[in-house]
DNA sequence: TCTGCAAAGGGTGTTTTCACCTTTGTATTT
DNA sequence: AAATACAAAGGTGAAAACACCCTTTGCAGA
């Protein structure tokens, strides 16, 4: 064996990480070199060029700077960083944002420990590695739309918008807090409807929280 | 030293689960004899009773029985056992839930290791462990209200209706698939409108979300 | 047996949400 | 200067959500 497979680990959820450092360090062809509590602070640490992981496995849901945001800065910085994402949620729009990003992998929270470290070997042996259900999920999420849509790039407003939805107030009340007409607030619905294929201010909430753009 | 805590855990996120495991591992005054994925299946293997932990540490969030029911029903067959509640969550609301249900301590997902190492070690030689943060949290919380309305027991109705809400059905969709006229939906959320001090179907939503009711 | 309570369901009216289509002002392109 | 593009905002009507108050039914406890 030549060296150990450098990893970079970033997830706000400490206990989580330090659980993941542990199990890492069980296997003996790799070794955690970074671990931060988000996507900024790892970004600082691979700037400062101390160290240089093989690999970053990074939270998607992560304060500050998130895993998509990261995985496109390190991506722009780093062409050939191998990212690995992580997260709770299995949902397309996750795994194809993540995949887009540049991720290389994805592994959810609750897959078993060797499920990570195949994802780890393959995403540094191959530059890829996806579980026969991601790529299902993948696959029929690529054949069964028409294209475009889910592209869904948001801009600071919808954000803005998707973020006060996640709270008790009416579209009039959103509209005062954020200065406009409640026109305007039904312009912003129905093009995220469109956009996100959704049809009620439920559906807008739970997309907000499934993607982490609401904290909760 | 006369013989390790026993520990049994139960969380469906199997990554963070064994990552515990292996932090756990590494103290020598504790070890973990039971490690399942939802609080049903902890209740099987203590039924069982070939093992019997000390301590239970228990996720909010688990499919088939949440923290909160599995605590309950812990509590209900052997009063004395400790538990040890872990979320992703800080709210006053599951964190003062989960003590009623028996709890003796929280925890964060985020917490740092010696931080779980430390409300295992409380929690086993006082029955019970809070941080300064929650303990904070929850006289905030006890002072600042008045009284009742907070308790809050959910009949098997109002869970499925709450599980419903956080789809885009309408309430007369969701009136179909529980079997019921659309007045009686009424009934059922002006009701939790009223226990919960809620006013719209975001807030029931984001209710159901935060206490793990529903899945996302 | 009577009483009272709780679940299911109904009536009615207001507010909010959603759909669809038009106008206005402003900035950018050609 | 004219054409184009787009964000903001208005009009209108239908559907859904919310508020409040009422009746029926069944069942448990005095």
């Amino acid at each position: 064996m030549n060296s150990k497979i450098k990893i970079a680990l970033a997830d706000d959820h400490t206990l989580f990480r330090k659980g993941v450092e542990e199990l890492i360090a069980d296997w003996d062809n790799m070794e955690v070199v970074l671990s931060e509590c988000n996507g900024a602070e790892l970004l600082k640490k691979l700037t400062a060029g101390n160290v240089m992981p093989d690999i970053c496995i990074l939270d998607i849901n992560m304060p500050e700077m998130n895993g998509f945001e990261t995985a496109r800065a390190i991506k722009a910085t780093w062409p050939h960083m191998h990212i690995l994402a992580v997260s709770v949620y299995d949902t397309e729009f996750n795994v194809i944002s993540m995949l887009r990003a540049g991720a290389g992998g994805y592994v959810l929270k609750d897959a078993r420990p060797d499920a990570l470290k195949a994802a780890i070997e393959g995403l540094y042996k191959n530059g890829f590695h996806h579980s026969e259900l991601v790529t299902g999920r993948i696959l029929h999420q690529l054949l069964s739309q028409t294209q475009e849509a889910n592209t869904a790039s948001l801009n600071a407003k919808e954000v803005e918008f998707l973020k006060l939805c996640c709270t008790e107030m009416t579209y009039r009340e959103i509209a005062d807090i954020m200065g406009v007409s409640h026109r305007t607030i039904d312009n912003y619905r129905d093009q995220l409807f469109e956009k996100l294929a959704i049809k009620s201010r439920t559906g807008l909430v739970l997309y907000a929280i499934r993607t982490g753009i609401a904290a909760i």
